[in-house]
DNA sequence: CTAATTTATGGTGAATTTTACCATAATATT
DNA sequence: AATATTATGGTAAAATTCACCATAAATTAG
């Protein structure tokens, strides 16, 4: 938390790979791209075999380098877009790893190009999710909790993407974005319990809480799932979300 | 919220700016540094003004361009240090800006080096902060709602940086990496007001549940400030809160 | 010196929210 | 027809939030 007074001296005059020339850079971004398996309450993670160097067969999160003329975010739908197909999603950034030497093709003492990982975050609905990057066997879903050892410092980022994760789940409203358009309060209970932990509440409190905030849409349509009462259908109401932020 | 299908179109087959050569980045560090003037009751923000097209005799973030061989938050603290003498602070990465032409010396046309922005965000300890870049009359604190149009998308980051600022008190002790080791109740009151408002809280209110925390000691020494009953000094006590984490 | 003012401290009780349950309804399964 | 299962709408105790108050201990005003 505290900083020590170490901040006024001049890393240059200490650190020797430390000169006063500017890097240069190669900008990568990393996706860390979550879905919820709804049937099996599994939180999953999409990851990627590298073929090449660094880290060949190492498993790591999709990335690319940033084009000319390509806005960060671009990149970041670009290569999410290259490797699966999907209509619903929330994305966001996460943050920026830059250290030096992070990417071993960066020699220590060769003041060559640097590489920088923007990391976005993404939510996607996992039942219309379609993976299209070939071939099969390179490209699939993980369970967060049982991710290898991946390349770089992606374990790193998903592990910051995972927190990020939690802390949006409970203050905003992204889960409805993957989310079908109808759905029962139960789905969106499972969806909390997945990422959350099985005990993160009580159904009947959370069903009332849930109600409770205002913008969710009884459709009164109901439906049927194996035994059982019949559920209602919901909507999540985006307007009334808003107005309830002012 | 919700993101329309447009996502599996590529962008470089609608936009003529973009190719598929990887861009050139320099990669610059800008700084968000908050300090709270106690006596005043003022949240001030650090500025620079410019010397250097663009933006020439605007105010602006101080920034730097990040070096060979220097980590992202080495460059923050170098610029930081560069600008100001302070012990105690609290420094975190807020957000990469990085769409292109951010930076009107990179041409529309021209696909040369592109600037990146990873902005940082700081508060320090105004009391023992001292200015030190020269002349004066191109660095001043600037109460936040005050400051004029600054360069490049700096407002921007100013909100991003302000709103994050906000956030962070709610939810985590960094007032306390500002504050004297020795405070009153009182002198934190005053410190979320200036930077939430003033009617945030009952004064009476926030002791009570300040205290009821568990990570404030009473010193058991008194002060008196002007008029009125002297008070307790307090110390924020790392360990009994990183234990109340668990 | 005395009274008024100011600030710190430690309360109260009402209102609200959280929490741990429970009862019933409406379906499928046996 | 009985049982199991899930949905729904409750309850009441516990905890927290909120608006407000009373007293203590200092300075300041008269």
């Amino acid at each position: 938390m505290k900083c020590k007074p170490t901040i006024n001296t001049e890393p240059s005059e200490r650190n020797p790979l430390v000169n006063k020339a500017l890097a240069n850079f190669k900008v990568g971004v990393d996706n860390v791209i979550f879905s919820v398996d709804t049937q099996l309450n599994r939180l999953l993670v999409l990851l990627l075999k590298r073929k090449e160097e660094p880290f060949a067969n190492y498993w790591s999160l999709p990335g690319t380098l940033v084009r000319q003329g390509e806005s960060l975010q671009d990149a970041a739908y670009r290569i999410l877009a290259e490797k699966i197909r999907v209509n619903n999603l929330y994305l966001e950034q996460l943050y920026t790893f830059g250290g030096p030497r992070r990417d071993p093709r960066e020699a220590p003492e060769s003041f060559g190009v640097r590489y920088l990982s923007v990391s976005y975050f993404a939510l996607v609905r996992y039942e219309e999710a379609e993976l299209i990057a070939r071939p099969v066997s390179n490209i699939s879903w993980y369970q967060v909790k049982e991710v290898p050892k991946l390349a770089f410092e992606h374990n790193q980022i998903l592990e910051y993407g995972y927190q990020r994760l939690k802390n949006k789940l409970e203050y905003s409203p992204i889960a409805f974005d993957v989310l079908p358009e109808e759905f029962t309060l139960n789905d969106v209970y499972q969806l909390y319990c997945t990422v959350l932990g099985e005990n993160f509440a009580d159904y009947s409190n959370f069903r009332a809480r849930l109600l409770k905030l205002g913008f969710l849409l009884d459709t009164g349509v109901k439906v049927c799932r194996g035994a059982g009462r019949p559920a209602s259908l919901y909507r999540f109401d985006a307007k009334a979300f808003q107005d309830k932020l002012i």
